[in-house]
Parts: C-alpha cells; structure tokens; sequence
DNA sequence: AGACTAACTTGATCTTGGTCAAGGATTCGG
DNA sequence: CCGAATCCTTGACCAAGATCAAGTTAGTCT
C-alpha cells in the first residue's frame, strides 16, 4: 500500500479513532486496488473477505433473484460496504460492480474480526458505521413501503437537492435507469413519472434537474426526517445514496465505456 | 429489578460476554414492565431513551407516513429492538406497541453508548446484533424489490415452515392482516393471493397452514438463503419475523382484547 | 465527423395489486 | 348463548405500474 493512501485511510471515520498499533494490524494484508469501469467486484452469495472502501469512483450494490435485478445502493468515496457481512463472517447479501474507474480499498475480514475485539474505540466506529447502515436500509424500506412512486421520485429529487447544497439546480449523478431501479421502478414507469412532475415544479434537461417551484415538490411528497435523511456523513455504511454535483462541475470522464 | 429477571438478562446474547462490571453498570436504571395487548410504547421521531428487549409477549414494529402504515417487523422474546437508534443517539425510526400482553426490559441508552465504549466483549455483541439487524432489514427490502406479492407469500410460509421445525401443519402466529402489512400488499390482496396458492399445495383452515406439496410451493417461490434466511439465532436485532407454533401448541390465551 | 451502441423516451396495451363495498366468520363481553 | 366488534373474505371496479415495441437522443469509438 502507498503511503499517500495509508494516511488517507488513516483519516477516515472507520479508522481514524483506532490505536496506531491496531491500525497496522488491519492494514496487514491490505491494498488499494484500481478497476475499470463495469467490472464485477463480487456476487451475492461469496464469501465475505474483505472490507471495501471506496477511495475514487463509484460502486453500485445490486441483488437479484430469479432473472429479476435491483440496485440497493450506489456507494461513493469515501464509503465502505459489506462490513456486515464481514463481520458476521456471513456471505454477502449483495453483489457488486463499479459505476466509473474506481479506486477500492480491500480490507482482509479477518483482521477486522480480530482487532475490533480488542480495541474499543475501533469497535465504536464499527458500530456507529453499521447502526448507519441499519438505518439507511429501515429509511429504504419503509420509503418503497409508504410511497408511491412518483413521491419516491420527487423526495429523490428533494433530497438531491439537499445533498447539493439546497441548490434549486443539480445535475443527477447516476443513469436514470440505475436511480429507476433504486427507487423500485422501471425505467420506463420513471420517465413517465419524472415529466409528470413538472406540474410540480420541477425542469428537466438531460440530466440537469431544476427545482422552479419548491413548494409544489414538497407537496407532492411531503418531507420527512425519518425517510429521507439526514444521511448525517458521507459514510453511510455501504447505503449512501447516488450524490448529485452541481451543474458545471459535472467530471463525467470515467463514464461507463463498455457494455 | 428482580433477581430472576436479573439471571434472566444476563442470559441474553447482548449482555452474556460482558463483564460482571459492565452489566451492572448498563443494569443501572434498568427495569422490567408489564404492558397490556395493543399498547403503544414509543412513536418514530422520538428520541431513543431506552434500549428494549422483549422477555414475553410481542411487539409490533411499524411505521407511516402521510396517514399510511405498514408493519416493518415483529419482535418476540428474546429479541431487542431500536439498538441503532440508542447506540447513534438519534430518533426512532420506526413505532411500537405490544399485540399480547408482554413484559419488555428497558435499558437506558446512555448506559450502553457508555459502557460498549469499555467493555470490549458488550461492544462484540452489540456489533453483531446490529450487524444482524442490518441483514435482515436488507433481506426484507430485496424481498419488497424482487418479488411480487404472490411470491412473497409462498416465502413468507416456506419461511415459517422452516421455522416450525420444518413442519408440513403451522399455525400463523400473527393476524393476517399484519402479515399482509409486513410483507407490503393490503389485506384483501393477501387473502386473495393466499387463496391462490392452493393450487401450489398449500391448504388453509383459519389460522392453520398447511403444505401439501412442498415442492410445488417452492416451484412458486424459489427459496434464496441470501433473501429468506437463515435467521441465525432467534433474535434477529429487532427484525425477528412472527414466529409460529406448532398446532396444537397455540397458547393464544394473551391474544389483542381491546381496540 | 460518422457509425455504433446504449440510454432514454413515448405510446399502446395488459397485469398486478389497490380501493370500495358488502357479506361471513371469530372472538370477546355480558 | 347472544350481540358487538373485529378480522377475514369475496366481488366489482379502478389505477398504478409493468411490459412490449418503436423511436429518439446522447455518448463512445474509430
């Protein structure tokens, strides 16, 4: 591992409170690794052996059953996902692929299992980062349980909007089939549903999405803390939802290239 | 607290590691109560006072939004619920009340966010529950995600025959209408569905399930450990399904009186 | 730049599941 | 044992969303 990603690891939330022996432990056997865009990181059902953290890029969690796919997340830097499975010492529940060229960080399960056992504050982190998670999951579930989905869409939107910065013009950061599926939904059914809402004040150009009459929004999928965040931190657990930049910044280079 | 409930708790998966000092020190303030059948105990959005863990009866977990509600999860002895909400110190995410008559033990929050941060072993445990609890309620999302209604109730009583010993005869622990709730669809649809199943070798009397042909059921829902379970221990960190009984075991002496 | 590919949109149609309304079945209290 | 309440079932209808099938746009590769 270099040393520039050795401190940088070393500042995330998951480690940064750790002890400096505890740290090299789970740093043994680890290495940050580079993946082409599209690639296949693991399917559900293997094994749990490493930890992955997201450096650069993005990662997309999916599961599917019977022929049939959803996307659960999309995990972005510097978010780590699987850690329940690691933990447990579980197979995933989830596979994964890269969105973009993306930089992951891969950490040995069994160190992890090791050290947080004795080293508290490690153990604190762990915890808080999966009781994150946790609630992500609840506030997904219950926002497909609740909602129907042109409000998914629109508390979607309300909440890019929010992770923008409360900016009223965003550009969505993932392909619109992939935010479909999320929000349980095909993609055909999302399209319909997102022109529908420019009754309620929303524009749409390509991927630009703006916000002309707040208020509407709001009314057609009524806000709520216990659904729609706050995500407090970047770090989500491995559940942090597709971040919007804003307009100009937009550095789609690394975009998907081959099918 | 009593001395038995005392043994009892200190039984548990959450708090059997501990050391004696810590589990005195979580134990401060603690206390055991009785509810009576169908009473709320804390609504979604207030703050996570105390940890509980069911000792007898059971507790719905449900939540809503703009007048809807739906059933996230039924608890039963001897699970905890709302270990993330207490561990981040945030509000709930989720409602509860009792559906029986159930004493549930109540633990300061600020007594556990203290002591996990000391006692290396609670934090493992706390870890796991919750690492547990992330699995299920990911579990439960993919079941809403990727199958419809139809399907999910052919799981939803493979799972419970599973449950039950792998008997062919159960008896349904919940009222249907909760189980409709829970698994995402209205109770007319559910009863109708259910109906449906008959011809997947599924027979129904009342509250008795009964599985003619097995292989037919599963031919209508393929079972996926990474969606069904298993359900390792019984306390699934908040996120136990409704446990059913064998027939003739019923005990449905502390069943919902009063509206 | 032009061709190719993949994502997105749109329309027509159909299926699933929800809604509304009423009729049975249980259960509980007297 | 009867009556009220609640749960469950059934039917007719409706609406949300899925599917199928073209088209259109946009991004990538040569």
């Amino acid at each position: 591992m270099r040393a520039e990603d050795f401190d940088e690891v070393r500042r995330l939330p998951l480690f940064r409170s750790m002890r400096p022996a505890s740290f090299q432990a789970v740093m043994q056997g680890t290495y940050a690794q580079r993946f082409p865009p599209r690639l296949d990181l693991f399917r559900q059902g293997q094994g749990a052996d490493f930890l992955h953290v997201v450096l650069e890029g993005s990662v997309e969690l999916f599961a599917d059953w019977q022929g049939a796919s959803t996307t659960m997340a999309v995990v972005r830097p510097v978010g780590t996902f699987i850690l329940a499975a690691c933990i447990r010492d579980l197979p995933y529940l989830m596979s994964a692929r890269t969105l973009e060229q993306t930089r992951i960080l891969l950490v040995p399960a069994p160190g992890i299992r090791a050290v947080f056992r004795e080293d508290a504050e490690f153990a604190v982190s762990i915890v808080e980062e999966l009781a994150e998670a946790f609630r992500s999951m609840a506030r997904h579930a219950k926002n497909l349980k609740l909602r129907n989905s042109r409000e998914r869409i629109a508390g979607y939107l309300l909440e890019q909007s929010e992770l923008a910065g409360r900016a009223d013009r965003f550009v969505l950061q993932v392909e619109k089939r992939l935010v479909a599926s999320y929000l349980g939904m095909t993609a055909e059914n999302f399209s319909r549903a997102l022109r529908s809402l420019a009754m309620d004040g929303v524009e749409l150009k390509g991927q630009t999405v703006t916000i002309t009459d707040r208020a509407a929004l709001v009314r057609a999928c009524p806000n709520d803390m216990l659904i729609d965040g706050p995500n407090p931190d970047a770090t989500g657990g491995g559940l942090t939802l597709p971040r919007p930049a804003l307009p100009r910044e937009r550095r789609r280079k690394g975009r998907p290239g081959q099918g």
